[in-house]
DNA sequence: TGAATATATGAAAATACTTTCAGAAATTAA
DNA sequence: TTAATTTCTGAAAGTATTTTCATATATTCA
């Protein structure tokens, strides 16, 4: 069982705007208040890294196989039934959500059962959930 | 200055697979043994505003936005230009980010001016940080 | 071994998201 | 009022993601 990955998005891209006339009528900025700022700011690669793993959870699909997950090791036929989604889908979910080590699995005859890799995801949500119930 | 926003997949979709017959080899599912599970996972519902919200926080520009408001209210053109982004991109953005309530703004004089709404989602992405420097 | 079951995979189709482009609207200054 | 500046907007273009479909691989059982 190999592993691969998508969300690329925030993998390679940058290096866009190679000319720094950005704004469309261009204006004479000043960039020396602005200086400090660019040097204390998230850098483009460590940004990249930590928008993969928030697109990671920004799938209602994932997170409800993360929540079943929760509860109980599950195979993917029963994954796929539970959620009602195809098979397949569920196998490719399963390999993001593999590739980017939030879940591991365990093969016992032809079924492969999936579990949380660890709670670290679990706390991480429960926090979006509070915020969630506080906006409304 | 209106609202709407994009990142509509978490929101309305669902209702795929009428049909229960998700398996594509059909087999015979006794599904007993999930019943109990289906009723505490997260609700499509649920799920599709938690990962609306995580996929908010899943663009590496996004990201950077809130990395330099986190210290320093900030105006279109100088976030534009701090981090490399057509004015224009960096307006539909923020025009993401103000309809999930993560940035509040102020016009001042020509010049709209920019602020984080509250420290929660600083909060959040500092727990992820952590997350992704304990996995190297 | 052959048939059935469970999962995985690549490619194409279906969707969704982000940026650019062209231009509108609002504000300021001359 | 006219010109310049700043921001916003809708639509199209460019890119990315998710699902489906067809098929491959692996395991079990008869």
């Amino acid at each position: 069982m190999g592993s691969s990955t998508s969300l690329k998005k925030n993998l390679v891209i940058s290096q866009k705007n190679q000319d720094n006339s950005t704004c469309h009528p261009p204006h004479p900025i000043e960039t020396g208040h602005l200086e400090g700022l660019q040097k204390q700011i998230l850098t483009v690669p460590k940004a990249q890294r930590m928008a993969e793993f928030f697109s990671l959870l920004g799938d209602s699909n994932r997170l409800r196989i993360l929540s079943v997950l929760a509860r109980k090791e599950l195979c993917v036929c029963d994954l796929a039934a539970t959620l009602d989604m195809s098979e397949s889908a569920m196998s490719h979910q399963l390999r993001t959500l593999r590739a980017m080590r939030l879940v591991s699995y365990q093969k016992r005859g032809r079924k492969v059962f999936y579990r949380l890799q660890d709670n670290h995801v679990l706390a991480l949500y429960q926090s979006v959930a509070e915020h969630l119930e506080e906006i409304d």
